[in-house]
RNA sequence: GCUGUUGUAGCUCAGUGGUAGAGCACUUCCUUGGUAAGGAAGAGGUCACGAGUUCAAUCCUCGUCAACAGCUCCA
């Protein structure tokens, strides 16, 4: 008998060499019908896998992340067995299982287009049906590789050649054997509802050098129901893509006249760039931060002095010229060295420190052109920069008021699913980075002790840092689950040794102050995206572009109408009037999809009494009220908004 | 940048080897209407751009540009 733990600390006895389906029987029969992999002392495994020793033991269903990835991972081997049925000679790459589903790459014989998936998935669900069991089979690696040798399929051969004997294993399902490490469902037939969503290429490896593969990705659930509501989310989430809604909210718009990337800033997103301006400019002013502006070109050698020539120079923007052939400009594609000038630009006293420079500065960097992607990835943008020169003793102190600003921000705006990543330098690729060991271990521990005391819950990724110094960035997810990073904050101990940036400490000696470099926003074209998607275009109150339209009855209350948005205007109030001819149920409706706040409609009674009939957004008829209760009302919505997150500062 | 798909009116999209259509938007007229689309008429396109094949190209071929998806990348 061995002895199995359960996740509530209670210990049951089993018979030794006890599968994982087995135990679950043993607790229920719907348990058995739910459970999708079995997690042995933390590694997660096959659920018809004996355990032959003393073990802690944890059943996942689908509502586990483990479960999940054994049910996509398990599909992935399904839509396997599907092509090789329908492609005899078809070759296979890896076929792993993603976030929302899983891939495989493959190399086919023939083309493979969106147009082959509904066959391919009609495949998938005959062979789900016949409730194929996934057989495992260890091997010693010559077998393996004769294995695929044979069969000629040299993704696997290459697969196999790196892995180590002994700890190479197969699955089985139907007619179909695969190189893997599993874990896998016991059968296929778990497999319910099964969608292949798209097509595409991707390289061998990930390599560019290699050779493209097609790359089929599908979703699988144990339910119908539950493909159709994802399919309904997507959906969903097609509405809110933030590319479509700028251009039916008329904010912003792109000319390939003028360039890929360059987005231009129609009137009422502009108007809606310099309300967040002005509002992150408030907060920075009580912080102390000082505004300041700096040209959009910089002389080559100001970059060489940086460093970014040298890593960046190549790929970077061509350089511009002017009559005299010895000058050379760049096109900025940072901030930071122009701050080091101004710091720079006299001597600096210990007492004077710490400096706060903040500029919404433009920048240009030659992004791919397959990079670029709406306002999220673009070539011209403004980042909400400022660059703060901080004394050591002040760094964690000035990092962590940093940190209040960002939290002050998303809370503001109500961004409550952010990751808080701690950026760090990759191990292996230490050559990609500048500045000495010790500079950077200062500065990473000085960004983890700054999260921890603020209470923030981070994930630490390798390989992120900037070149000149680690990173804590502010991660949020779009509407369809990409993930983007909005607030970005880095210490620096590199960039004020390469300008020999220096202060006047209290000893009369010269010291080297810290950079902090950092952008909340990170830039406003990516953040305006975000909240786009976000708020699905509802943006709240106080950055609405047009809080409140005006909708008069019939024509013969336009000047009605027009006294009350002057009214509402004079107390700070956006608001228009719809003065078209049309019928107050086409004015509501074109306004509601323009997602308006407000609507006031007046007409006879309105006019009469001195009142606006007054309809919010979403929500219908609330019935009619002075003008002045209505200004007062917004004013304190307004304030209300602004307030929410007051207790951070 | 690579691979694939796409590019027709301001927007969303049909369509054809013999130089084009719908709905919405726009203009004018009728209508003056009470909480999510009132009616009629009209105007609007070098069918992304360039070259080739053809008697003839918006349609076929090639190239360029751009958008989209994925990969790779991101100071």
């Amino acid at each position: 008998m061995i002895k199995i733990t359960f996740p509530d600390g209670s210990v049951r006895e089993y018979a030794q060499g006890t599968t994982g389906l087995q135990i679950a029987e043993s607790i229920s029969p719907r348990l058995a019908q739910e459970v999708l992999a079995a997690g042995v002392n933390g590694k997660v495994q096959d659920l018809n896998q004996p355990i032959d020793a003393d073990a802690e033991i944890r059943l996942f269903k689908w509502d586990d992340d483990e479960g999940k990835r054994t049910f996509w991972h398990t599909s992935s081997h399904l839509l396997a067995e599907a092509l090789e049925s329908l492609y005899p000679g078809i070759k296979f790459g890896i076929g792993p299982s993603i976030e929302n589903g899983f891939y495989y790459d493959v190399d086919a014989p023939v083309p493979i287009t969106e147009a082959d998936l509904p066959r391919i998935e009609q495949k998938m669900v005959e062979l789900a049906r016949n409730k194929e069991p996934l057989v495992r089979r260890e091997v010693p690696k010559a077998e393996a590789l004769k294995t695929f040798t044979e069969k000629g399929d040299q993704y696997k051969v290459e697969l196999i050649t790196d892995l180590e004997d002994g700890t190479i294993s197969f699955y089985t399902n139907g007619a179909f054997t695969d190189l893997c490490r599993g874990p896998h469902l016991p059968n296929t037939g778990l497999i319910k509802a099964i969608k292949l969503t798209s097509v595409a290429g991707a390289y061998w490896r990930g390599n560019e050098k290699n050779k493209m593969l097609t790359r089929i990705y599908g979703i699988t659930f144990p339910k119908k129901s539950m493909l159709d509501d994802y399919l309904a989310m997507m959906e969903e989430a097609k509405k809110r893509d933030h590319r479509k809604l700028g251009k039916e909210l008329e904010l912003f718009t792109f000319s390939p006249r003028v360039g890929q990337g360059l987005p231009l800033w129609l009137p009422k997103g502009a108007a809606l760039r310099e309300r967040l301006q002005r509002f992150l400019q408030d907060v920075q002013k009580d912080y102390g931060y000082q505004q300041v502006i700096t040209p959009h070109i910089g002389m080559k050698e100001l970059y060489v002095t940086s460093g970014h020539y040298a890593k960046y120079g190549q790929d970077s923007f061509q350089p511009i010229h002017t009559p005299d052939p010895n000058e050379e400009f760049l096109l900025k594609p940072m901030n930071c060295p122009h701050h080091c000038e101004i710091y720079r630009s006299k001597p600096r006293s210990y007492r004077d420190l710490p400096l706060r420079f903040a500029e919404f500065g433009t920048v240009y960097r030659y992004e791919q052109s397959g990079e670029l992607h709406g306002l999220t990835r673009v070539r011209g943008f403004t980042q909400d920069d400022a660059h703060l020169f901080v004394r050591p003793d002040q760094l964690l102190e000035e990092f962590e008021k940093v940190i209040d600003i960002v939290l002050y921000i998303f809370k503001t705006l109500k961004f409550d699913n952010y990751t808080a990543q701690v950026s760090l330098r990759d191990p292996n690729n230490r050559e990609k980075y500048i500045g000495s060991d010790e500079n950077w271990e200062k500065a990473e521990s000085a960004i983890i002790k700054a999260a921890e005391e603020k209470g923030l819950k981070t994930v630490v990724e390798y390989g992120e840092a900037a070149f000149y110094g680690p990173k804590l960035d502010f991660m949020v997810k779009d509407a369809i689950g990409r993930k983007w990073q909005l607030g970005t904050i880095q210490v620096d101990y590199n960039l004020p040794e390469r300008f020999d940036l220096t202060y006047k400490g209290n000893d009369d000696k010269e010291h080297r102050p810290i950079m902090i470099h950092r952008a909340p926003f990170g830039s406003l074209e990516r953040f305006v995206a975000v909240l786009l998607e976000h708020t699905g275009g509802k943006f709240p109150l106080w950055l609405a572009p047009d809080q409140v339209v005006v909708l008069p009855i019939s024509e013969k209350f336009n000047d009605y109408a027009e006294k009350v948005s002057k009214f509402l205007n004079n107390h700070d109030i956006r608001a228009q009037v719809d003065d078209r001819n049309e019928k107050i149920g086409r004015k509501i409706r074109d306004n509601e999809l323009k997602r308006i706040p407000f609507l006031l409609i007046v007409g006879e009674k309105e006019e009469a009494a001195g009142e606006v009939s007054l309809r919010v957004q979403g929500e219908g008829d609330k019935g009619s009220m002075k003008q002045e209760a209505f200004a007062d009302y917004v004013k304190k919505l307004v304030q209300e908004e602004l307030d929410a997150a007051k207790a951070i500062r």
